[in-house]
DNA sequence: TTTTAATTAATAACGATTATGAATTAGGAG
DNA sequence: CTCCTAATTCATAATCGTTATTAATTAAAA
């Protein structure tokens, strides 16, 4: 996962400018291994900059999409989430709430890669999840 | 993947009407092998039933999900897909336009499937995903 | 045939995300 | 350091896929 520096350096690059906005919300998205969704961010950044704008949440979480240093998971009817590790892995979700936590499996890992390097194009992203209802919501039904 | 005569019996058999509609909007989702959205089924059924509404297409596609018939493919910003076969398989999709098509490895979903009996629970659905743009989409930028 | 709960269909409501536009600001040029 | 300008922020409106609501209709059991 990148440091905070190497993204500076990388916005620069690309003409993008570096405000204290977006370096509060990568700050959240690559020094915690969380999946959080767009309003979650908002919230914590909020207590740092308590004027800053739900949108300006959404389209940074745009400008780093496009350069590629976040994925988004994308559910029926609740918030995405985002992932600022773009690295193949497991995800184990729940379908009510999005509750998302990474499942480790080195072997499966390096399998999925090997796989993905023997397609005869260059994925821009990939999804492997597994579907199980979180405790809470197992609990309410 | 199932025929129209099971699906007929399992509605029956849960205690749900076996109605005109339900089985026009089955026929589109069990005999192709497409992922369509709810608008296209709606588009689809529409030519059987002109007074359709789409209401009824998501109603009877929350109903499939429920009773595990089909499964939904859900996206960022673009409509959901819902597919009949909820066996695992890879989806090559398109994040642009939501595209998708199968891709068949048999030797990586048995691999998958040993991996998911081998968890210390049962899922209740899993997402196998590369992301790539389509031709269409990749044109246009 | 009658009855009744399930289903349909039309429309309103909802919620996550994007679009718009005026005010502000990062960062380069002088 | 100051000025300039395009990029960015922020507030709000708009969008659009999906769900909720409800009166009218209908499948299917009695």
């Amino acid at each position: 996962m990148l440091t905070l520096k190497q993204i500076i350096t990388m916005l620069h690059q690309k003409g993008h400018k570096v405000t204290p906005q977006r370096l509060a919300i990568c700050e959240i998205l690559f020094s915690y291994k969380s999946h959080p969704t767009a309003d979650e961010i908002y919230k914590r950044v909020s207590q740092k900059f308590p004027t800053i704008s739900l949108s300006t949440i959404y389209q940074t979480l745009n400008l780093l999409m496009k350069l590629g240093l976040i994925q988004e998971l994308g559910f029926p009817n609740i918030s995405s989430r985002y992932d600022a590790n773009t690295s193949p892995h497991i995800h184990i979700i729940c379908p009510k709430c999005g509750n998302t936590q990474d499942y480790e499996d080195k072997k499966f890992e390096e399998l999925w890669s090997k796989f993905i390097t023997k397609l005869n194009f260059k994925p821009i992203g990939q999804r492997l999840e597994i579907y199980k209802y979180c405790d809470k919501c197992s609990k309410i039904g």
